[in-house]
DNA sequence: TTTTATTAAAGAAAAATATCTTTAATAAAA
DNA sequence: TTTTATTAAAGATATTTTTCTTTAATAAAA
């Protein structure tokens, strides 16, 4: 992911002590957060992090462990406070701060995050959608208005957006992030299979539904294998 | 993951040498196959682990191992033919065998994967969907069925459907999650926040949004600090 | 042919991550 | 009050994953 050429990771690391959270800990931080939210609707004032790892089968140092990247500290004997607990993870993932995001691509995939509600609930909110297909631009997906893709630049740049979220074909994907780079967005959401060039100055997250498909048919053919090997 | 209270997971990994490919690997086939269609297209015979390293920044040996799961062997000199190692990833990862799948959940996210062509072209071929919604059900969506919820343990069992794509409000995920265990399905794609319970027969695969946005933005934040911090 | 450069493969080392152990704090019970 | 059980936090160990190093193979060049 880094383009590095003299550097090694080692230096790198050495170079920013502890400002990089453990990707891990960022995937787990939403399902403890979730979990949070629905024991404080059923009334919980307090929880411990053993109590948190025994609902949720994890190991209860790793609780302790990723909750205190957070900041959050519990009372021996007691816990958690539930609804601080909340608190500062949303804040600590910026779930509060609403980003304002434009995505580009408006076809399947990109329809269905313009009209999935719950894309806001996670911080995120999409201004605008960018397409070229001239049966696309000029119409509203989910309250989102889609426009043309040469409009793209001028509103980024005005509107100050710093994440744009990618949902073209894979053909024209690098394409549509050189627009992007060049309106000085910051943050790329790729739901495309493509590997992006990006300047070392802007980020990309990539959601493969390929890599999720093959991790569960991967591990559904590894229980096969595993039963009829038992016997 | 595992729900495991006598055995080790050290203890586990004796049980099955070899059997279980990690993670990483399951992640990086994908992006190596649709590089590898890339090139293929461009009419490049032969590729080496070297140069699919330069071209997606990995390190070059990372990928001969990553390869090596699959099976496929390259030539000294002269790397991997092109459209043999396509070939062997793709059955690797079972894209040519289409699973069917059934959907739960014809919501927004719902609706989205029942119209999203691609997810065909992927290894799953979803054959019905269910909900509960009297304005859903007896629609199509994308060619696909929605029925109601009750007809899903008839439907499942007949056609012996063994993966299950879970797309409900999170509230009522585990109880979709129960009905499809009860009809055998075997392994579920999970897009809800929840934690599922399932038996050690039924294998899950976690696809979440919140946890793509948490690192999004946290890379970004990270970023701008270390901008601001170098000076 | 013989040499040379390039490569895959296998094994070792390093780094990252998860788990286990110990310690100190403290609320609840005696 | 004093004791006890439970807990967070910190540190140590183990595991997993990645990166580095070495070796052997072989196609291309001399």
């Amino acid at each position: 992911m880094y383009q590095l050429l003299i550097m090694t990771k080692k230096d790198l690391h050495r170079k920013r002590p502890r400002t990089e959270i453990p990707e891990p800990t960022l995937r787990r931080l939403p399902r403890y957060l979730h979990f949070l939210q629905g024991i404080w609707e059923q009334g919980q004032m307090n929880i411990s992090a053993p109590a948190i790892a025994r609902e949720l089968n994890y190991d209860p140092t790793q609780i302790v462990k990723d909750l205190s990247y957070t900041g959050a500290v519990g009372k021996p004997r007691v816990g958690y406070v539930t609804y601080e607990l909340i608190r500062i993870i949303e804040d600590f993932l910026s779930l509060n701060t609403k980003s304002e995001a434009i995505l580009v691509g408006a076809g399947n995939l990109g329809s269905a995050l313009l009209s999935y509600d719950n894309l806001s609930g996670f911080g995120i909110k999409i201004i605008a959608a960018f397409d070229v297909a001239p049966t696309k631009v000029g119409t509203q997906i989910g309250n989102v208005s889609v426009m043309h893709v040469s409009r793209l630049n001028e509103l980024v740049t005005r509107l100050k957006v710093e994440i744009g979220i990618l949902t073209t074909p894979a053909r024209i994907a690098q394409e549509a992030v050189d627009i992007m780079v060049d309106a000085k967005i910051k943050a790329i959401w790729n739901f495309t299979p493509t590997f992006l060039q990006v300047p070392d100055s802007v980020v990309v997250q990539n959601t493969s539904m390929y890599a999720n498909v093959a991790i569960l048919l991967q591990r559904l053919k590894e229980l096969k294998n595993k039963q009829y090997g038992q016997i």
